[in-house]
DNA sequence: GAAAGTATGTGAAGTGTAGCACTAACTTTA
DNA sequence: TAAAGTTAGTGCTACACTTCACATACTTTC
């Protein structure tokens, strides 16, 4: 009986999420640098302008592969249309917002999504009175509605801009509906089953963790640290 | 010549940056059990809530000195009270808020900052139409008045909702006006003196490392992780 | 009032991530 | 064409954070 089967060694570890969370922030800077032009990148120039360290760059992007030339840097191009490749932006990204009000209408009009291949698919609410009006050209829908849309369209990424209290059961339909990744603005920590990920976008919290250190007057030197 | 002079071996040691940004999280759930009448907890019950271990609950506030009774667990009213100390939450933090767009104003208007100690002191825009408007009862001001209220009324937290190409302009000004920390909506790494502290919300990083696993149906176990 | 049960605080072990420093590969200069 | 200069990729080390597991202290039960 062949307990303990070799497993392949040669697999790829998979990559830290903490990596995955910093490929966005390359791809950014590498948007801009193509921007400006600039099409040569090395990774402490790159480093430089998001205040990470060279070493830390091309770590996490030789969880993926090779793409830079010793000597030389990166090709900024290749580059990005690598980490896209990686972050699964080749394609885009259809998305549920739920909760229209100031937040999640500001939320629907902010052109950054659409740019970066992300689709607000149907904005959802359950007031009846905005029910029916429009954000832009799209209609605001019955948040009973979110699960025929979600269907049809496959949608799998959804976006909660609903009140606390709300959101939970907000999520937990969503899911049901075949959501499987959320983006929560809402002040409290979800509940889903496994297979759903979760992440969270919280001004209060992130004040008050700058308000520790304005109290105590600790400077800020840890600078080296763009995370969102 | 007395050199390594010894070091006051007692002195507690500074907590991690991590354990300061779970701090906002405990005191917000701490909330939510005040309003649904539990005054009592355990450790065990307060990380089930947010999806942190007990361990790592005890193991932060231990930075910050003893709060609970052995056998009992934490008084939440105490506990809150004393994580809001800690925080810098004795007291009211004016905040000035750059770019009155749709996001700036629904920030604005969003009723949850009053309520945890975040009040916001001053809008500023650069665009003249906007100059003289009120968010609610709040007139926007000139971005170029901005250096005077900031001084006058001793903010040190700022909130930037400008576009990208703008935040480092935006930021180098409020820095010299006396802001020491500043909580950005720009999608750019801004580059500010050491003893300035910075973080950032950007939605769109965020859903693309959500991406990533979607685009590879690698399922999100990784749900212990109610992170910012 | 002793025994059983509960839950904190914490040293130590375990895990994971970041940075160093070196090799290899490529370009530019002389 | 050789030497000098640049920079990617990576094994290893160092550090930081998380988790474990236990001693301690308090409550409840019988």
């Amino acid at each position: 009986m062949a307990i303990g089967v070799e497993v392949d060694v040669d697999r790829m570890e998979a990559p830290p999420d903490v990596v995955i969370r910093r490929l966005p922030l390359y791809a950014r800077s590498l948007r801009y640098l193509l921007q400006e032009g600039i099409e040569s990148v090395s990774s402490q120039e790159l480093g430089d302008r998001i205040n990470v360290t060279a070493a830390q760059i091309r770590k996490d992007l030789s969880y993926f592969g090779e793409f830079g030339k010793q000597g030389i840097g990166y090709d900024v191009r290749k580059l990005l249309q690598q980490i896209e490749d990686i972050l699964g932006l080749s394609h885009e990204w259809p998305v549920a917002l739920v909760g229209i009000g100031h937040l999640g209408a500001a939320i629907a009009r902010y052109e950054g999504f659409r740019q970066q291949g992300i689709r607000i698919a149907g904005l959802f609410d359950s007031n009846p009175e905005k029910i029916g009006t429009m954000i832009d050209d799209m209609p605001i829908l019955s948040f009973d509605d979110a699960d025929t849309v979600i269907k049809e369209q496959g949608i799998r990424l959804a976006i909660i801009a609903v009140p606390a209290q709300r959101a939970q059961e907000v999520a937990d339909r969503l899911v049901m509906a075949g959501v499987r990744a959320i983006l929560s603005y809402a002040p409290t920590v979800l509940q889903v089953p496994d297979g759903v990920w979760v992440r969270y976008i919280d001004p209060v919290a992130v004040l008050h963790s700058m308000t520790y250190y304005l109290a105590r007057d600790v400077s800020g030197a840890r600078q080296n640290d763009p995370e969102t």
